[in-house]
RNA sequence: GUCCCCAUCGUCUAGAGGCCUAGGACACCGCCCUUUCACGGCGGCGACAGGGGUUCGAAUCCCCUUGGGGACGCCA
């Protein structure tokens, strides 16, 4: 049997983290399986769906790095088919038309409510004769739900879980205009598309019971089921805005590499022994539904920025070169001057196991491109307090007489320096690395001298001199 | 309110009755490396929610309590 697993998301805003994560598992499990990973999008709720949305979702996917096989489907361009089931199971006698009004409905529900009563459709047209059917008004149709026995899911991450059915009521197959239900798609879209393994969050563990009356009616085989535990916030609440709800693409912004995203995403909920660091290669040839742990996991931004730290540090010069100098440039369009791309390639080693997302390693780089006089931090404009000044002047007069400019040529000027002067290296590299850098942290400063040249370095220094 | 799910360090987790004096990672705190800051290395702090069982033996099995979460729509 291939597996068939899908991701379904409804198209009402971006493509958040606890979505990422479902079509990451989904992904995943396909890829472990030789099988093949579908994209259905739910947009049968008209007015909440919309073409941005969608195309939000897509984007999320590819920068995450999540392709989908075929096409991705439209559930609501399958509408006729969801509502020829519904005839069929009209035609059998396993669905019924309902005339209440949705006013009628909410009335029920808080009478139930108050009367603390199970809030559920109390079947009032399940067994009313068609002759009563008030005219003028549309009806739904619901399905006639088995009041008896017990309906048993056999959850691959929750175990067997199982509910009896007269706590479930007749749900709603087709609206009144004739559009389908989620409850309903899911199920016909499922069948039809061959979905064996249906992994979603653990929000529609009660959903899957209904679904599977609907499968029993239909007479179809259910798929496996996988409900993966939600993320919540750093405080166990829900996942809010506040927390890290965002978009794939926020956290794009924000600098992390989809790579790590991936990772982090992978560990959140999951575990394989003690191993921390799996690549996506890795994670296909371990990932298994049973080890999906069984409770709701916490969203923590440290961990992922660890992460993202380690995936930078193993990225490749060239690539972070390029996403630094994006970010880098004030005008997206305008080329990017040679010794920009230069410099930053040059210094990128050393820039690299600094950073722990891309904005950090951008603004880390920002020195090497900025055109003199390099405005100053506080604390670089402390350092040069003192007798900094004259170590700067006593470094450009020694280093201006030096015949070879590399690191360790320089390196060795300082120390002659800091030696004569009775003080430690320090305090000449320090010196040096406000004049060069602007700040007080930087790469290994006699390794920016050469990246920044004779010329641009002796520029720098001697702009922190006092005017003669 | 009704139904369902969950419960190991602050966080993510390992743990499927003896291997647990409960392991790893992140975070935090020290030390080392060192021209700064990182990276890296070494060390420290730190948990089986509570109570009953079952068993020679329980973090692991059962029950209760407590605490979280989810679902109860002509949303998905």
């Amino acid at each position: 049997m291939t597996v068939v697993t899908r991701f379904a998301p409804s198209p009402t805003g971006f493509l958040h983290i606890g979505g990422a994560r479902t079509a990451l598992y989904n992904w995943l499990f396909a890829r472990r399986h030789g099988g093949r990973f579908l994209l259905r999008i739910e947009d049968t709720d008209r007015a909440r769906s919309s073409e941005a949305a969608v195309q939000a979702i897509l984007d999320g996917l590819r920068w995450l790095g999540l392709t989908w096989d075929g096409d991705a489907t439209s559930q609501w361009a399958r509408a006729t088919r969801h509502a020829a089931v519904v005839e069929d199971m009209l035609a059998r006698g396993m669905a019924y038309r309902c005339y209440a009004s949705q006013a009628e409905l909410t009335a029920m529900r808080e009478e139930q409510k108050a009367s603390g009563q199970p809030m559920r459709y109390d079947g009032r047209w399940r067994d009313r004769d068609p002759s009563e059917a008030p005219a003028g008004i549309p009806p739904v149709i619901r399905l006639k739900a088995p009041q008896a026995g017990e309906t048993v899911i056999a959850d691959a991450v929750q175990g067997e879980v199982r509910v009896r059915n007269d706590q479930m009521d007749d749900l709603v197959l087709l609206r009144a205009d004739g559009s389908p239900t989620y409850m309903l798609a899911v199920v016909v879209d499922d069948h039809d598309m061959g979905v064996t393994h249906v992994i979603r969050g653990d929000d529609h563990l009660t959903n899957a019971f209904r679904q599977t009356q609907i499968y029993r009616v239909m007479g179809w085989d259910t798929p496996a089921f996988a409900h993966v535990p939600l993320i919540h916030g750093p405080d166990g609440a829900k996942l809010s805005k506040r927390h890290g709800a965002l978009g794939v693409e926020a956290y794009r912004d924000m600098g992390y590499v989809p790579e790590a995203l991936r990772n982090y995403l992978l560990r959140l909920g999951w575990g394989h022994g003690n191993e921390e660091i799996i690549d996506t290669a890795r994670a296909v040839e371990l990932f298994t539904l049973e080890a999906i742990g069984r409770s709701a996991a916490r969203f923590d931004f440290a961990k992922l920025e660890n992460l993202n730290g380690h995936y930078l540090r193993a990225t490749s010069d060239d690539r972070l070169t390029d996403l630094v100098l994006q970010r880098l440039a004030a005008d997206a369009s305008a080329p990017v001057p040679d010794v920009w791309r230069a410099r930053v390639q040059a210094a990128m080693p050393s820039l690299k196991p600094r950073a722990k997302t891309l904005v950090e390693l951008a603004e880390n780089a920002r020195f090497l491109v900025l055109s003199r006089p390099l405005p100053l931090t506080d604390k670089a404009r402390s350092v040069l307090d003192g007798d900094g000044t004259a170590v700067l002047a006593a470094l450009v007069d020694q280093l201006g007489r030096l015949a070879t400019w590399d690191a360790p040529a320089i390196e060795t000027e300082a120390r002659r320096l800091a030696e004569a002067r009775g003080v430690k290296l320090g305090q000449v590299a320090q010196p040096m690395r406000a004049a060069l850098s602007g700040a007080t942290v930087s790469p290994p400063i006699f390794e920016v001298a050469t990246i920044l040249g004779a010329d641009e370095t002796m520029g720098r220094l001697r702009d922190q001199l006092p005017a003669v």
